[in-house]
DNA sequence: CTGAAAGCGCTTACAG
DNA sequence: CTGAAAGCGCTTACAG
């Protein structure tokens, strides 16, 4: 398959290449007839315009970065998919990239993606500082965050109410009858970890119950930092009779555990997750969970970098938060908890 | 930040900017005290050479592009973690596109893709006839499939041996001593769901076992699937003991249904899934699978399509068919069978 | 409404 | 080992 060019076109057409050009690029300044005969020729020929010649002269590669912690965990990949749909749709697309939540591979991921001409980035797992994106954002780069913020405000994002999540789920807990209620939180250097330790602190102090250093454990967003964090918990003296958890991973890391140390769910602990991750709904697991629009998300976040692309000198900033939902299931029904 | 040429850099170092491209390239034909003062202004200007342009000049983007049926499916998740780590690795970038497995929208990936500017493409998901596929393939585009192949047979590919697969769970589950076993399997049209039912009905004839066509049914790869094939199979008169099924998540819908009748794994029906994700290992789930090499499948793809992409007129085909193990849980573990 | 000119920032191919 | 020339396939800006 030979490839045409725009003169190609315009000599088959008997026009100029800058008529084929308009044509293309759907400018109003063509007559009817010239554009059908031009449009003939173009379906004929198979002509498809040089992107790499268009990027380059147009300097927009109509190319989206996108830096996730991890591609294979599945709340990164529904993120993804909720951008990828979103960037079709609005005529671009995207190169993902994996930072493993390191400093180092992000700033790799960064160079990377500046390397490959990308016209904004996204990311979904900053830390609360992270200089290779504090960086970008200060040289006036289009950068837009989801799901986790920067310490610093200035920049665009869209993420989840996650204080209020955790709060909705500790009151829930209180309103159940349970005052010995633990936390395995996720790292507090992530504002997802901090925003959603926040939340059950505040519960707590909200009712008047004071807070136990013993009951919070800080860990990875996994089910073997739950599942280890859990053995610590279950094996204390005054064991808690209800445990929150950062995310839906570390909740089913907890179910182990509690397997482990033949206790049951939710007679001898109750347990609520994060994320409400399809898993959580299985008849196996029945895990009471905070749902967010983790789909939703991704799509936001890219209408807002093609408008912060497309626009210069955008003089305000978009800043979305959306509201979380608690999904009530077995793991700590109320019903089961009156023993 | 203002962005550098080739030239301003040429202009400091006082040098052509031609010297400069070499120095860019690692041409051997500069001296080493050419060499030595370029770089030295390179980092002093903080230049960076501009993909776009390069892009456009060499006719190379150095981008791959990634057609899943779904990227929020945790096992094509899997397959572009291998396949992100790979291309970043040999100095390439990946571009994603989610197929859903139809075919119209295959094809708008493949065009949408291709405008992008890609240099080859992988695909996890084709169906046994994918016309846009095909026609890329016999356009002479690098091409590599992942996962699952064509009917036709001259392309490169990298595939789990499905069929060895299944085969091996079958004979498993008749050295139990099961020989009542039904098969929920993934629609025959791709090449996944074809070869592991193949596997299954081999094994059933080796060993003089006839097949009863009321203990096959074909679906979608999904919980949802698995739940309402196996509400079928186990409101049978004579209701298989064991359960083969495509994939993992046919594996957990039909743990649903089994809890949703009354009846448990493996006492009153043993089950083996496909593909060993995360989830198989869970104390809940303890699923036996087949565990198949997901990461390295798209890793091994990355280094196909690149070597297709670098070298002209490849004289050859990469057929890469990886085997496949049997992981043995307590789903139908023998020493529950015993009744 | 249409076209001739110039140029984007690199690399390839050819001289020296 | 180094450089002057030409060009990749488009679009922007200016004439007419």
């Amino acid at each position: 398959m030979k490839k045409y060019t725009l003169r190609d076109v315009a000599k088959a057409a008997g026009v100029s290449h800058m008529t084929v050009s308009r044509v293309l690029n759907n400018n109003p300044r063509v007559s009817a007839t010239t554009r059908e005969k031009v449009q003939k020729v173009i379906t004929e020929l198979g002509y498809e315009p040089d992107a790499r010649a268009r990027a380059f002269v147009t300097k927009k590669s109509q190319l989206l970065g996108l830096v996730v912690s991890d591609i294979s965990n599945p709340f990164n990949a529904e993120i993804s998919r909720g951008i990828e749909d979103k960037a079709f749709e609005m005529g671009y697309s995207v190169i993902f990239c994996s930072s493993d939540e390191s400093p180092q591979r992000t700033e790799a991921c960064v160079k990377h993606m500046l390397r490959t001409g990308v016209d904004g980035m996204i990311f979904t797992s900053v830390r609360l500082k992270e200089p290779a994106v504090e960086k970008l954002i200060a040289e006036g780069f289009p950068v837009v965050l989801v799901n986790r913020k920067l310490s610093s405000s200035d920049y665009h994002y869209v993420i989840c109410n996650n204080f209020l999540g955790s709060y909705t789920a500790t009151k829930h807990l209180l309103k159940l009858g349970y005052k010995k209620i633990a936390m395995i939180s996720g790292y507090s250097n992530f504002s997802t970890g901090l925003d959603r330790l926040k939340g059950y602190q505040k519960a707590l102090e909200d009712n008047s119950l004071l807070q136990r250093s013993e009951y919070v454990i800080e860990t990875s967003f996994s089910a073997e930092g739950g599942f280890e964090a859990a053995k610590a918990l279950l094996a204390l003296k005054d064991r808690p009779e209800a445990i929150l958890c950062g995310n839906d991973y570390i909740a089913f890391g907890v179910m182990d555990a509690a397997e482990g140390s033949g206790l049951s769910i939710p007679e001898d602990v109750a347990l609520i997750g994060f994320d409400d991750t399809d898993f959580a709904a299985r008849s196996r697991i029945k895990l009471t969970s905070v749902s967010q629009k983790i789909y939703e998300m991704g799509s936001i976040a890219v209408q807002i970098i093609v408008d912060t692309i497309e626009r210069k000198n955008l003089d305000y900033e978009h800043k979305v938060v959306l509201n979380p939902k608690l999904i009530i299931r077995e793991s700590c029904g109320y019903h089961l908890h009156k023993k």
